[in-house]
DNA sequence: ATGGTCGATTCTCGA
């Protein structure tokens, strides 16, 4: 069987629930991650995804900031949240995913939305900075201790770092703006080695080409500057790697009428 | 070298 499974930062989904209706209704993923959906779980859009055969949700929402959402077609077993720097943020949401496989092949599914980190690189005089770094070491910690990849398992979300030099427009121009910094980057790579997991975008898109999935509001004309950041990741468990079998990446959305500055990023999965 | 734009919720903050 097929599986595909998106992420997407939709920047408030109360909002823009026309846009996630249209890509659900355009690209019909199996399984689409949410982050920022800036809501209580009580005004989260349950209808519009129900109506769209979206029958199995989990929401991890806060008022006005951050949250993190599953819709899926495919049935799940159980859904959990951690966490994470115990600050309350709803950062986290887990589900374990029951494909139709045969035998059975559960799959457990981790939504991230890691903090953004300011504006300032320094650790000492930036508290949101501080905050980034110590989310990654909790998360590289979790990972090991718990061996989150040593089963069938996959990591999505808004990761807020752009890894490669060819995830940014200028690896130069960008090196002591957060998101692209050394010490992140760095700390970014404990996270995919205490997997170790497989970053599923750069297993389709050579690490030479560059490649975006979020331009930002302030740069006029976004298209044709393309001053884009891969911020939004997709990874898989060593044990899927072999079943990877395709990706999009929906850049037109940023040219919808009022985007979200970050575009849906789709893998396709082939578990036979 | 700086300012540029969004969204949720106020007369500001986080991204």
């Amino acid at each position: 069987m097929r599986l595909s499974l998106a992420t997407w930062n939709i920047n408030s989904v109360r909002l823009r629930i026309d846009l996630v209706t249209r890509f659900l209704t355009e690209q019909a993923p199996d399984v689409l991650c949410l982050q920022e959906t800036k809501c209580r779980d009580s005004e989260f859009p349950l209808a519009a995804f129900h109506k769209l055969g979206y029958s199995h949700i989990a929401i991890n929402g806060q008022k006005g900031y951050h949250g993190v959402a599953i819709v899926s077609k495919i049935p799940f077993a159980e859904s959990g949240k951690r966490d994470f720097c115990a600050k309350g943020d709803a950062r986290h949401i887990t589900v374990t995913l029951l494909p139709e496989t045969t035998p059975a092949r559960p799959i457990n599914l981790h939504n991230f939305y890691v903090p953004a980190g300011g504006d300032e690189p320094d650790p000492e005089i930036n508290p949101k900075f501080a905050h980034k770094l110590a989310f990654l070491d909790e998360m590289a910690e979790w990972m090991r201790t718990d061996l989150i990849a040593h089963r069938d398992a996959i990591i999505v979300g808004d990761l807020n770092i752009a890894p490669l030099e060819t995830d940014v427009w200028s690896h130069k121009a960008l090196l002591k703006v957060v998101s692209h910094t050394p010490i992140e980057v760095e700390k970014l790579g404990r996270v995919i080695n205490a997997g170790p997991w497989i970053d599923a975008l750069r297993h389709h898109v050579p690490p030479e080409e560059k490649l975006y999935t979020w331009w930002s509001y302030r740069s006029p004309d976004w298209s044709k500057a393309d001053k884009g950041r891969r911020l939004d990741h997709i990874w898989v468990s060593a044990s899927l790697k072999q079943h990877l079998d395709g990706l999009t990446i929906l850049r037109d959305s940023r040219g919808w009428d009022r985007p979200s500055d970050h575009v849906p990023v789709t893998v396709q999965l082939n578990l036979d």
